[in-house]
RNA sequence: CGGGGUGUAGCGCAGCCCGGUAGCGCACUCGCUUUGGGAGCGAGUGGUCGCCGGUUCGAAUCCGGCCACCCCGACCA
């Protein structure tokens, strides 16, 4: 008899996702407000994504480098829309060694300004670009209202900076990165489907010539923000006074880009995958593919059924990132529902009958409980699960594609759009303004998620003011 | 910042209306028995009742003030 530990998702999606959490030991709750505390299980998670994003950053030429937490005042300030987007959610210190500081600092919201300052310095040549950084860092931006993982008050994340000789070479960067770090990371390592397309002028980042986005749709049919790129243009160029000299010995403006994701990609793999019996981990991404729990009946079975365990497990040859369960107090069951909620994609139990029959039970998160389980010979068992992984990223893939597909809607009608974002998405032709997508949200609480990097070949009413257009847009209520 | 809710043991709660010095479940510790889907029995450990003040012989309980956190909205990765 299950304990009711998780809230079901049926019964309350936000009550579900914070209960998940809990069960999987991912985070808690900090001292101060809109904190948290990262838990080993959820900083080894997210070590898996860094290591994914990280090497594909370096495999498409960038260098990372650190930048200071600390911000003067004054350089938030240069650039106009920047400091007007984020003022007002910035963490400002004003003393420091006992006394009030000349000028206040601010603890970074994003780097741009401070990265800015130091490509100014190192940029002199087109002989000196294209300049392409990276940084892991933390960041801060005093929220209203803080969830775990998808808006916390300081968060972790990586954000690229990059300057180019041309807008053209921008434009190439900002699309490289959207395409083969994030696209190729989420559907690839975290089995998460995601929708390519620009940001409208509301959506865009602040200082930003264009935002590039995925979006990624939740369990509840909500969407979340998986990642962003940025063409910044010559905005910041400008503001800090980023120039080289060209090949034709001229004075020129560079064009930067900036492009992160963060610990919300977390948020996103348990509201895209798991279940109501907790976390479900994607085989690529999981800290821990497969749990080995022993059986035995007293100190006197144990011994042959730990080696027996270790036989089989050292036969696999580190092909895996196993974890053996030799705890002597806890009753298998136990741990049968504590790696489950951790959401550990394969399990291996291994018993006295087992060492008789030459057999191992292997079991699938993606089918919890007694149906996933299956008691298979030892013979050829890091082949079955390599397949049985291989097989799980698939079907998790699919199911979350598949999800997404029966919750997006064509709609033609604005009765039809208000219908189908209560459920998911609605895709509509839009030729409206930047008003008109305020008043959708002020009356739907949807917003235009994206426009789509698919577009149709047809023309059709935009949805708003019947004007013909051959734009399509996503909207959806978002996270 | 608006609306709602909650603060009593590590977690979840009861006790408060009707004041008399704190209890239950889980967890934790020890022992024995157990172990193929969240083990059983027994014995234990653990609490300035969110904070400050007031009323009273006496406050978890009544009164006033404050604080914190969670949930739902406006802003955001």
């Amino acid at each position: 008899m299950p304990k009711e530990t998780i809230t079901p998702r049926g019964k309350d999606y936000s009550q579900w996702y914070l209960d998940v959490i809990a069960q999987a030991e991912l985070a808690d709750y900090a001292p101060v407000r809109g904190c948290m505390v990262i838990r080993p299980t959820g900083y080894a998670i997210w070590e898996r994504i860094q290591a994914g994003l990280d090497q594909r950053i370096k495999a498409t030429g960038h260098s990372n480098a650190y930048f200071p937490l600390f911000i003067p005042w004054s350089f938030l300030m240069k650039e106009a829309e920047h400091v007007e987007g984020f003022e007002p959610e910035v963490a400002v210190v004003t003393r420091g060694g006992g006394e009030e500081l000349a000028e206040p600092l601010v603890a970074r919201p994003t780097s741009e300004a401070i990265i800015g300052h130091s490509f100014a310095k190192w940029i002199h040549s087109w002989r000196d670009l294209p300049l392409l950084i990276n940084q892991w860092a933390n960041v801060v931006r005093w929220e209203m209202r803080p969830r775990l993982f998808l808006r916390t008050t300081e968060f972790l994340w990586q954000e690229g900076h990059t300057a180019h000789a041309t807008e053209a070479d921008a434009e190439e960067e900002t699309l490289r990165i959207l395409n083969e770090v994030y696209f190729d990371f989420a559907e690839k390592e975290m089995a998460l489907p995601v929708l390519k397309g620009r940001k409208t002028e509301n959506e865009k980042f602040a200082g930003a010539l264009r935002t590039y986005c995925i979006e990624a749709m939740m369990q509840d049919g909500r969407a979340l923000q998986a990642g962003t790129s940025h063409n910044l243009g010559q905005n910041f160029a400008r503001a800090f006074d980023i120039k080289y000299q060209n090949a034709d010995n001229a004075e020129d403006y560079v064009w930067t880009t900036s492009w992160g994701v963060s610990t919300r990609l977390i948020g996103a793999l348990i509201m895209a995958h798991s279940d109501d019996e907790g976390l479900v981990c994607p085989p690529r991404l999981a800290p821990i593919q497969v749990v080995v729990v022993p059986i035995y009946k007293g100190d006197a079975e144990r011994p042959a059924v730990l080696e027996a365990i270790d036989r089989i497990v050292s036969a696999w040859d580190g092909r895996f990132r196993v974890k053996i369960d030799d705890r002597d107090q806890m009753t298998p069951g136990f741990k049968f529902n504590e790696w489950e909620s951790k959401g550990v994609p394969v399990r291996v139990e291994v018993g006295p009958r087992d060492i008789e029959k030459g057999t191992v039970a292997l079991a699938r998160r993606d089918v919890p409980g007694k149906e996933g389980k299956q008691f298979v010979p030892q013979e050829g068992l890091a082949d079955r699960i390599a397949d049985l992984l291989h097989d799980i990223q698939q079907s998790l893939y699919q199911k979350a594609l598949r999800f997404r597909e029966d919750h997006t809607r064509d709609v033609t009608s604005y009765d039809e759009l208000k219908e189908a974002i209560e459920t998911g998405w609605a895709r509509a032709y839009w030729a409206g303004t930047s008003e008109d997508e305020d008043r959708i949200q002020q009356e739907t609480r949807a917003t235009i998620r994206a426009i789509p990097f698919d577009q149709p070949d047809a023309a059709g009413k935009c949805i708003l003011t019947g004007k013909e257009t051959t734009q399509v847009v996503v909207f959806g209520k978002a996270y």
